[in-house]
DNA sequence: AGCATAATCGGACCAGTAGTCCGCATCCGT
DNA sequence: ACGGATGCGGACTACTGGTCCGATTATGCT
């Protein structure tokens, strides 16, 4: 039995907040031995997994993108995918990590107004543009990863990180509001049908625009 | 081929709102003939597989509602659960109308607070009261719901009728206000995840309170 | 009670999907 | 070039939602 074959991906495999890939040439714990960096064939594969999801999701939405379409369209086997991305979560997780990565970082350590140093409401309202238009520009990859990583939602470190962002920032602009409720409200919202449904092509910013009138009434007046 | 076994449910088996069953003796359009009373068999069967789901979604929660359960629990065959409900989507809503049907009704033609003819907000706040304890009361339930028929939730009966509920009464008590977008909104916090993810033993309504005070916020003062 | 008809039944069967795994192939450092 | 580590693929598995037709049951009428 090999245990790198377990199907789990490997740690610099997992894109997720908390888990952010470490340098590959960083010492594996334990090892005594320099890890090495990932294949150039796994790279071109992986690559391969997440173009060819992009474009059933395109064609066909969640419930096109499975996984023997997902292998066949991007030329490898099943095995590859799981080998990558764990499961079908995963995949889809991997995806949604990609297109939000630079708001992560902006927001952890850009500049104002997104970045640290801004009034927490102009932070709020600057966060909510960002992660408004990457919810805009891909309700359907939204939709799909919502379905499925239903299991544990509020367990999901990328999720507890916008989370605690918004909390933080609400409870920081109206101390004693119930923020943690709020936040998590705020991020409901988030919900890729909802933004299809609302989403016209005469009016790509309107779900964005609800949402931060709906901020600012919970903030009430600025003062 | 028989139309009537098509797997489809006649229309009496239908509980959503907008297809509310009709009387049993009440002539089927273009039969020419009186339409027959539910078979005792089926009725018992029907209600068998309602409460064969409640059992396994106490047990183990929606992921545990696999349909050969329920027709093993129930006692009956598989083709008898799709027969009745359709689908599995089809039985969950059923389970969930089943729970709501009271609420709805007095919406509609109960007395005020909830009722017609009281205030809009004492009535908005009425009826999240109502719901809340629903959902509270039924969390595993409306999370299963939510993941099976997450196909067309915007074009559901049942959720347009509670949308449209909500955003009537924000708008009659705010004119101006984006009414439309903050109704889908209080609605998308009514996620049966998010209420088991908040609630704890000692205090079963943190929820809807917290829910109230959101819509409080949305209304802005009384005025 | 008996009969005829309509309604209902169940579980074998089907298609599709996520996920598993082991013999074989490829990569990359020395 | 070699050897060890890594990576591969697609046959296979288990499970699930859904289908369907011969058999059974319920019910109204006489």
């Amino acid at each position: 039995m090999r245990p790198h074959d377990r199907y789990r991906p490997r740690p610099a495999d997992r894109t997720g907040p908390a888990n952010r890939p470490r340098p590959r040439t960083e010492p594996a714990p334990g090892t005594g031995r320099a890890q090495r960096a990932e294949r150039a064939d796994a790279a071109r594969n992986r690559l391969a997994v997440l173009r060819a999801t992009e474009q059933l999701l395109a064609e066909g939405g969640g419930d096109h993108v499975s996984l023997d379409r997902v292998a066949a369209l991007a030329g490898v086997g099943k095995g590859t995918v799981f080998r990558r991305f764990g499961s079908r979560a995963g995949l889809l997780q991997a995806l949604l990590e990609e297109r939000s990565r630079e708001l992560r970082e902006a927001v952890v350590s850009g500049p104002p107004p997104l970045g640290p140093g801004a009034p927490a409401r102009e932070r709020l309202h600057a966060f909510l543009d960002g992660l408004g238009a990457i919810a805009e520009g891909n309700a359907v990859l939204l939709a799909a990863h919502e379905q499925a990583c239903a299991e544990d939602k509020y367990g999901d470190p990328s999720y507890l990180f916008w989370h605690g962002h918004v909390s933080a920032l609400l409870a920081a602009e109206r101390p004693g509001l119930d923020a943690d409720f709020l936040a998590h409200a705020v991020l409901a919202t988030f919900d890729g049908d909802l933004i299809r449904h609302l989403t016209t092509p005469g009016d790509p910013r309107r779900f964005t625009r609800s949402v931060q009138e709906m901020a600012a009434a919970m903030l009430g007046p600025a003062g």
